[in-house]
This record gives structure tokens, sequence and C-alpha cells, in this order.
DNA sequence: CTGTTAGCGCCTTCAG
DNA sequence: CTGAAGGCGCTAACAG
């Protein structure tokens, strides 16, 4: 039941444990008779030397780690880029989520980083960090930073662009009250995003109304007060661009429980673009970000690090489209 | 630049690292200055415990151990199921991919256990596994074992009846050349989609042309040739059931590639209901497992049993569901 | 070629 | 109340 130990193999194969060590490294210097013994009862016992002991002392694990504050659409898309990324090149995966809770919040980064790097992994990704001004022992790589590119290299997309991209979309459908549900006032991809949607209306001379604007979290459920808020107002938008797709499915939920038809009554556009989003009712139009993409570019970044390249901070930006699904139509009402 | 370890606080706090320690782990015997100070250092050096020094002598982490084979739509699924169950609850997650290779393949479970187990986590969860006769120091899940239930505790979900419910669907709708895509022949999963497949078809009184059952692996790529075998045959099926989401994708894309048009040509139908199925082009129907519910349930199960629960080596066994979209429809065909 | 020694970072007795 | 010593499982020198 207990762990067999490398004790356990050097006892049966009446050897030291140093030599099942360098058996098991393939370290030069152990007689073929010798090696073989070992190996063989390493096979009976069904030995494999303990991740944690092994990195404790050697420092160079071939793994590495994908630190995320919770298991949920973006960063499990992330996830399966970076698998497919990595397949073949000798390395594993360990993804981390230090937490989940809420209130827990800022600093998982650091503390996680802290608490894995210099042992257990030879580099980090880093998904949607707020705090980048961090150190460790281990090359790291931040995906989709809530705070932009700064010291750490980075991948992210460009949300200036895709913003504006969907606010131009919801105001070719002639919708001039429109909403904006940001994802928290620290965060820069959010800060982006509403920058394209003030940019976009700006530039077709429609002014924002600030009741109109919001914060959504970034969560289904923290979506819903704002959402129930803006839709309460007198005068309530004929469409609301949420700062990403979970949000935009809170204002869905909604929606619906208003009785409002969409997207008849209310035009609706997330950002992200994860599985989901296709699978609401009905499908969201939606923002791209090619974050498979992302996250197998930001590997490939990190084993280039690892591998000893130069830190020459990379800020790689991927490019964002606007998929246009049966979330937006036309306006049905009349107004300013 | 290096990792803040337990003797960089006690040097800067000028006390021992024992002392260090007791402050760090709440224990009982330090005075409230010393112990004041010693914090306040903590918090200016940013130290935080190794996870892997830590557990490598206390063997208890508060973590638990998510052992995949691979990160795709499955295993995904899981996790943000789990992520969910564990919240609120003070434990961490660490999801754990070892190899990701096709041929790694066989065993990675028990390697990964092997390794990580006994030190670091304080229990698993091992997901479709292929082998379930494993021996953990600690507790383990098995959640959907390609083996079917056997010594460890286990979820899954119905695999019979929700073949039968799709073959049937296929049945209703006029079809008759029906093929079949299987997983692998050594997955209990799929031997059991297979055979209610098989039943459906007998209790219809439809024979099974052996040249329309193939092995689809369970994968996109690895689906596209026995797909290609199927639907070049001089008597093509005019439907597919398919093992699983991806194969069915796999199915999609190949069909699409023919120029068949979907369900007109060919009605397709996969298993799981992943978020991707939604998203194909027709929509795929399929049967639905509560993949995320599921996650949830092994994660009581394992808490439970982390927690002191027997182990009552229980079956939980979720119900399936079949959910109609739009890759299915009547046949086009006349025929046997 | 093989075993012994030391120590990775931490926690836990056990003296002082 | 605090520090020194030992050891978790493993690897890296160094002796033998």
């Amino acid at each position: 039941m207990a762990r067999v130990t490398i004790h356990d193999v050097a006892r049966a194969a009446g050897v030291s444990v140093a030599t099942v060590s360098k058996v098991v490294n393939d370290r030069y210097g152990v007689a073929a008779g010798t090696s073989e013994r070992v190996r063989q009862v390493i096979d009976e016992l069904g030995y494999e030397s303990s991740l944690v002991a092994r990195s404790l002392r050697s420092h160079q694990t071939h793994v590495i780690g994908i630190l995320v504050a919770e298991f949920e659409p973006f960063s499990t898309e992330i996830l399966k880029g970076v698998s497919q990324a990595i397949a073949g090149t000798g390395y594993e995966l360990l993804a981390y989520s230090g937490g989940g809770q809420v209130g827990t919040g800022v600093g998982w980064e650091r503390r996680s980083l802290s608490r894995l790097s210099g042992t257990l992994i030879d580099g980090a990704l880093l998904v949607t960090p707020t705090v980048v001004d961090v150190t460790a022992p281990v090359p790291v790589v931040a995906v989709d930073p809530h705070t932009g590119p700064s010291g750490l290299p980075t991948v992210d997309s460009d949300n200036l662009r895709g913003a504006v991209a969907a606010t131009e979309h919801l105001l070719s459908l002639g919708h001039r009250r429109i909403g904006f549900l940001g994802g928290r006032e620290d965060l820069e991809s959010s800060r982006r995003r509403e920058e394209g949607f003030r940019q976009a209306m700006a530039a077709a001379g429609v002014e924002v109304d600030p009741d109109l604007v919001q914060v959504g979290g970034y969560r289904r459920e923290t979506a819903v007060e704002p959402a129930e808020r803006l839709l309460s107002l007198a005068d309530p938008p004929t469409a609301i661009f949420a700062a990403n797709d979970l949000s935009a499915l809170g204002v869905l939920d909604v929606a619906h429980r208003l009785g409002l038809r969409i997207p008849h009554d209310l035009s609706v556009v997330g950002f992200d673009d994860v599985p989901e989003a296709v699978a609401a009712e009905p499908a969201l139009t939606t923002v791209r970000q090619p974050i498979q993409d992302m996250g197998a570019a930001a590997t490939s970044m990190l084993l280039g690090l690892i591998g000893g390249a130069a830190d020459d901070h990379t800020h790689l930006r991927l490019p964002t489209s606007l998929v246009v699904r049966g979330s937006t139509g036309p306006t049905s009402r009349q107004g300013a």
C-alpha cells in the first residue's frame, strides 16, 4: 500500500540506493549485470521515482506548470492548446489552481509560483495573471495578463481592435443605446475592451451614457446583478456588449428571465469565443480570441526560454475577429 | 531571483528555522512578539513554503490530484466540475498530464499516481483510466474508467442505455444501414456503447453488417481513416454512430471533404456532449453525459475518503440522455 | 564499478 | 519559549 521507494528497490536488488538512482537515470558507471537486475526489480515492484523528491534535489523535472486562478472555459482552452503544443517534446504538464476562491483573488499567481517553482517545475505559464511583477527562479510566460504586457514575456490578443469590431457591428445594426459590461476596472483586458467600445462609439458620434457602463466581473454569476441593473433602466439599452463570454451568458440568463427575446428585444455580444458561446441559446455573437493558439504560442516561448533562449521580452499579440451568430440583430426599437 | 526559503526568513528575522516553521503553521509555543516579527519578515520577503519540501516531510498537502492522459474536451470538462466542487473546501487542485503521447498510452495512470502520491497529493482522481488495479498510499477515485467499475470507487454514466437511445433515434428516422465507430476494443466504455448499439439493432430486427463496425480511436484524427473506409464502401451507411464526440467530429470532417451533406446524405450521432459538439456544423446530435456533474460527484467521494470515510466501493452511475441537434435526419436513400 | 556522505527545503521531536 | 538534530526520497560528488 505504501509507496515503493528507492530504498525498497535497493534492498530487494541487494545494491545501494545510489546504484538504483544511477540505473534509473541512465548514469554511466554501472555494470551491465547489476543494471539488468535492478531494472528487473523495478519492474516487479512497479517503482517510479517520486517527482517531489527528485525535483527537490535535482531542480530539473521536465515538467512545466500552468498556473491558473480556476478551471473555467478560458483557462481550459489554454490547457488544450498547451497540451497539443507539448506533445512530443518530452515535457509533462502540471496545471495548478491555487484556491479557486473568489475572494482569494489577488496574488494567487505569486503564491502559486512561489510554492511550485525552484522545485517541481522547470518553467511556468501564468494564465490571466493580475500581477506580473513576479520574480521566479524559472522562466515564466504570461498569457493574456490582466495588467497588459510588462516585464514578462507575454502572449495576448488584440483586445482593442476586437472591441471596436464588436461595437461597430452593433452600431451597423442600428443600435445606439449600447450597454457595456466590463470585467473589473483593474484588469487591462477589460480596460482595453472598454476603450475600444468608447472609440467606436465616438467615431460614430454616439455619446456613451454613463448609466450604461457597468462592471460585470467576468463571471456568469457576477454578471447577473449588473445586467439586471442595465435592463431595468427606464430607458434600457437595446444591445449589450459584455467584456467576456461568461458575463454575456449571464446577460442572456437575465434576459430570458425577464422574458426578453434575443435578438429581437436585446442584442448581446461577448468576447473570447469559448466553446460555451456557441452552445448558448441563441448562439452568442462574440469576438474570437484564438485561445488555443495563444496557449500553444506561449508554450513555444516558454520552452525556448527553458532551453536557454534569451528573454527578449517578447510580446506576442494575436489577432481577434468578430464572429456573428444569433444573439445580435437589428434594433426593433425606435429611439435616440 | 532565487526562491526565498525558510532559511532566508529565519536569518532576516533573527530566529531559527524551526521558529519560522511554527509561525507559518500556527503551532503553539511562540511568543507573540516573535511571531509578529516573523510574520512581518514573511510579508516583506514574500515567502511561501515550498509545496514540494513540505509535502515530502508532512504528507499532508491539501492538494488533490487529477490525473489525465491529456487535456482534451472530456478531461477539461471534468476539471471544470471538480473546480466548482472544490471551491470553499480549502483544497487546491493539481491536474497532471504525464506524457500526452499517443503511444505512451497504457499505464500512464499507474506511473503518474506513483510519481505524485505519497507525496504532493492527498488523493487522486483518475480520469478515464485504462487500468484500475492500482494501489496507492492515498485515496483514489476513478471517473469513467475504460475498464468499467472494479476495485476502485467509480463514477461513470449509463453508456449502455445512452447507446441504445442513440441507435433507436437513428432507427426511428428510417436508417437501417447504420455504421458504428467504436473507441478501442479494450475500452469498457466503448464496449458498452457497442453493446447498446447491437441490442437496439437486434430489437429492431436489423442485422449488423460487420463491415460497418470500425474502430475510431476516440480522437478526431484517428477517426478519419475508419470514417473514410466506411463512407467509401460500395454500399455505405446512411448513418454513423460514433462512440464519442471527437470521433464524430472526425466523421463530419470526412463527410464534408467528400461533399456529403449532413444530415441529408449522412446522419451522425456522437457521445459525450462536450462543448465542441454544439459548435460543429451542423450541431452534433449526441448522447449527453453530465460530465461536470461526474467530476463534482467524484470530488465529493474523494473528499469523503480523504476525510476518513470507509471505502464502500461505491459505483455511482449517472444517467445519460439523447440530445437531438442538426446532424441527424431522416434517410434520403431507399434501401434495405 | 559500487557504496558512503551530504544536503535539497521543510517539519517534528526533544533538549536547553 | 526557542534552537539543534534528524529525516522525508532522491541525486551528486567523492571514496573505496
